[in-house]
DNA sequence: TTCCTTGCAAACGATTTGCATTGGA
DNA sequence: TCCAATGCAAATCGTTTGCAAGGAA
């Protein structure tokens, strides 16, 4: 996938909130450029930390909903439950998650076209046997990276 | 691999926590069955639900710790933020989860020995081209149960 | 004006903890 | 006996919500 410049990501976000009949405010906008400076997904509190200014945290979590509900974000819970942030697939790009054991540091991994279509084929199956209709798959690689394996 | 009996469990858990210097008591007893009852994670508040007779919510919590910390059992989190624990899978079988989009029910799925060799192949190559040990793998195919897909 | 959005503070709910009591080796 | 384990209640903390004020169309 073609990767989008910050410019284009904020349009797309634009486009995408105005279908949702929500409006494109400061304070999403700064939610969307924190994720985009960040290199991976981010808590609420970290998120307060990389915006510019101060931000009520109840302000920064409704922001968050709503980008979430729109599609702009995608939302899930780290190790200790607590939520992490980052911008949704069809912004970045679909990819999976090698996870260090060691230091916890977290890389984004796309697979080639063919393993991904292998994969789809795998969860797909998977589905219909147990007579779901799948929207979706998280594959987590877990290791150990160089720098720990010293 | 083969999966072992109720008693075989109890048994292995009962050494394991030999080994971790605590008791096997009552109370970690009735979580470890009702998570052999249950065929997926289930949350704290399910787990109550599971076991015979009233059980405190914060000696359930204590119990689930100290399994939890021996090894016994595995504790992630679902998309609402929620606790849910299972079995270890030197206990229960390496397996995959299956999850409704709409009512979050979690769904244990083993795929077949085949499948499975070729999602190890698989990540295992995602692992060298990053350069980490590849140490063990997740993944969750999302979608909408049956029950929900009315 | 008319709603959507924001800020502040209070409320919520899952999980944890302090402390006194109980129970098993 | 003696210390781990338990029960109860209070505390924590991330997250949500009620309500009044602010702001854009």
């Amino acid at each position: 996938m073609e990767s989008l410049t910050s410019h284009e990501i904020h349009q797309q976000v634009r486009e995408r909130l105005a279908d949702a009949e929500v409006r494109y405010t400061t304070g999403r906008r700064a939610v969307v450029t924190a994720l985009l400076r960040a290199r991976g997904p981010r808590s609420a509190g970290e998120i307060v930390d990389l915006v510019v200014g101060a931000v009520p945290i109840s302000s920064l979590y409704r922001s968050l909903a709503v980008l979430d509900e729109s599609g702009v974000i995608g939302k899930h819970h780290d190790v200790d439950g607590i939520a992490r942030f980052e911008l949704a697939e069809w912004l970045v790009g679909h990819h999976h998650h090698m996870v260090c054991d060691r230091c916890g540091n977290v890389e984004d991994v796309a697979l080639s076209g063919h393993e991904e279509d292998a994969l789809h084929e795998l969860v797909d199956r998977v589905g219909d046997s147990l007579g779901y209709t799948v929207s979706g798959h998280v594959l987590e690689v877990e290791g150990v990276c160089a720098t720990c394996a010293v």
